[in-house]
DNA sequence: TCACCCTATCGAATCGATTCGACTCCGCCC
DNA sequence: GGGCGGAGTCGAATCGATTCGATAGGGTGA
């Protein structure tokens, strides 16, 4: 490691006897500097093993650093493993990256849901994306429209400055509960996403319902409950395929007269852990219970069969996200978006076993 | 959002009547500033709703950004489906966030296994773990060399200035081939990760062995074969399940007589995709045919084995590239290291069919 | 030949903090 | 009472670029 100091803007122009301005012209490919000149700048830029203008003085003057913000509540770990979250920051990236836009992760830890402010504080950030938890009462929310750091919220939280992006979540449920009862479904359980990021899994109380966190999640139950009625809910600790077949084992193994007809998953990852239980349990699908899911997911891992679910473009709203983010930092409002979603049919939905 | 510009540390410490430099002293939590000063700055800021200083400027003269990037070979969907690489970084996160540090992706592109310069020269960067793909000829490597930005080098690429972390590949793969030799297996394949990443698959030729791009790669090639002599050896165009289906039909769906009594897959992804394969054409694993792969991954979705692989420690590798990262920045020069691997026997492999 | 305009370059202010040496009190000790 | 030391505060330089208004010089048209 060389203990001289880097080279710097300023001592290229000396090397190449213009002024400082006039280098910065250069590197900045403005058209209004001689060729002569040019070639003489990056000669001496060249010579000096000069990579190009420090990030940090730039992102000072123009007020951009570069980088923006990918909360994603839980650890990474957990969020990676849910190939939902995965496609959509791919899609935040595919806008961002051509324009020279890193994606800084914030992940929560073990205990918060979101970034400490300790980490938010410290670190450069031209806008930042909620990609997953959302939350409406998040300190960090606070503390970013101090700094006036645009925020785009994918599926949630919906706060007054903030830009929605998201999908029609009660639409799809509503559209696959009508499939179901079309099946002669009646006795249905839905399999939730956590209500709340605190380790909790179990049947839902009233009480619990009424505090959850994540609107994605609660406006996925009511669909299903506008065509179906009440439902019974089992909430899940984690959107993960182990806490799916924990999940279809105990709502799966009773007596008949007490099993549903039918489990209703948030997630394709949940459903695909039901469908594991079912199979340990011995139990066909769909001719004993039918499985759906929710997003569309592509699970080359899954059994061979086609997961009837609620197909969202998560890959575009990430696009979308992308491209909000792109506008807030020039200073545009984009509009709030919700994207259209699709029921699939597939092989694991059928009549309800009388 | 407020026209106004944002307050500075100037104008809370104009409120505050004290000098800018006293004011700074209050943020940066030094002791030698009063009690009641501290208050009165402190309260100047909340008035003026001040979100505490400026990372920018802050970066500029502490010459610390708080960010670090991760090289991320391929696009993002595709390194985060592999559950190894998820691991890995949240090793890396959980070592530098509680610093206040965030992770930078930098994904590479289509076409490019790296980061485009472009992406890099914008952003403002402490240090760079290349966490997957590192290759040893890599534009990137230079640009940052020049910039005197440190790098740790996960798995490869092995360079001069740049710290290395890594496993024992091939003493892994060694251990793994002596345990199939040990069952009598003598026609052994192997389902290799990508040599390049130009999206071939296929039998491998001696010339395009040759070529082989990632460390790791060679090594666990190597180390199979220092055991059983020369194996055939598979390349797949990505580490995913897919993918080792796909090679696990080629290999699996020939003539009894042609057919290798065992596969060795360089990745755990790979040989759930092998398992499906020999499913899928009605093999038994372990009679008919032994699999066995690489990491020691968690992967809940996969049929009820044990796969028989290479355990490796794979968050512990990501928290020691982390501290790697930590000693670079402060300025210390750390050691290469290399963690231990060791063979962890299961259900899928067993004494070969005669 | 002169006024004018355009192009290429330059100077200097600026972005928002940090940092270190200097300075001012004030109390204490001799 | 004078000197000394330490705590607390301040000034000014600095980090490395960008940017805009100013300027010099050369070419053009009348």
């Amino acid at each position: 490691m060389s203990d001289r100091s880097r080279p710097t803007l300023a001592t290229v122009a000396a090397l190449a006897e213009v002024a400082p301005s006039t280098a910065s012209l250069v590197f900045s490919g403005s058209t209004r500097v001689a060729p002569a000149t040019r070639e003489r700048v990056l000669a001496a830029a060249a010579e000096l093993g000069y990579a190009g203008p420090d990030p940090v003085a730039r992102s000072l003057r123009s007020r951009r650093s570069g980088v923006v913000g990918a909360v994603i509540g839980e650890r990474l770990a957990s969020a990676f493993n849910d190939p939902v979250a995965v496609q959509l920051l791919d899609g935040v990236t595919e806008v961002l990256s051509p324009l020279g836009v890193g994606l800084l992760l914030l992940p929560g830890d073990a205990d918060r849901s979101g970034p400490t402010l300790a980490q938010l504080a410290h670190v450069p950030l031209d806008a930042v994306v909620y990609a997953t938890c959302g939350l409406e009462d998040d300190p960090a929310l606070d503390h970013l429209r101090r700094r006036g750091v645009p925020v785009v919220a994918v599926d949630g939280p919906r706060v007054d400055d903030v830009v929605f992006v998201g999908i029609q979540d009660r639409r799809g449920t509503v559209e696959l509960a009508r499939h179901l009862a079309g099946l002669g479904h009646h006795r249905v359980a839905v399999v939730a996403m956590p209500l709340r990021l605190d380790g909790t899994r179990g049947p839902v109380s009233p009480e619990r319902r009424a505090r959850t966190h994540y609107r994605e999640v609660r406006e996925r139950v009511l669909g299903v409950e506008e065509v179906l009625g009440a439902v019974p809910v089992w909430e899940t600790a984690a959107n993960a395929v182990e806490e799916g077949e924990r999940a279809g084992r105990v709502l799966l193994d009773v007596p008949l007269a007490d099993r549903p007809t039918a489990v209703v998953a948030q997630s394709d990852v949940l459903a695909a852990g039901v469908l594991r239980a079912a199979a340990g349990l011995g139990l066909r699908v769909p001719e004993d219970v039918s499985v759906a899911g929710f997003d569309g997911a592509e699970l080359p891992w899954l059994p061979p069969v086609r997961l009837t679910t609620v197909a969202q473009p998560t890959a575009e709203k990430g696009r979308v996200a992308g491209r909000a983010v792109i506008d807030l930092v020039a200073g545009r409002r984009p509009d709030d978006v919700v994207l259209d979603v699709r029921l699939s049919v597939g092989t694991t939905t059928g009549p309800a076993p009388r």
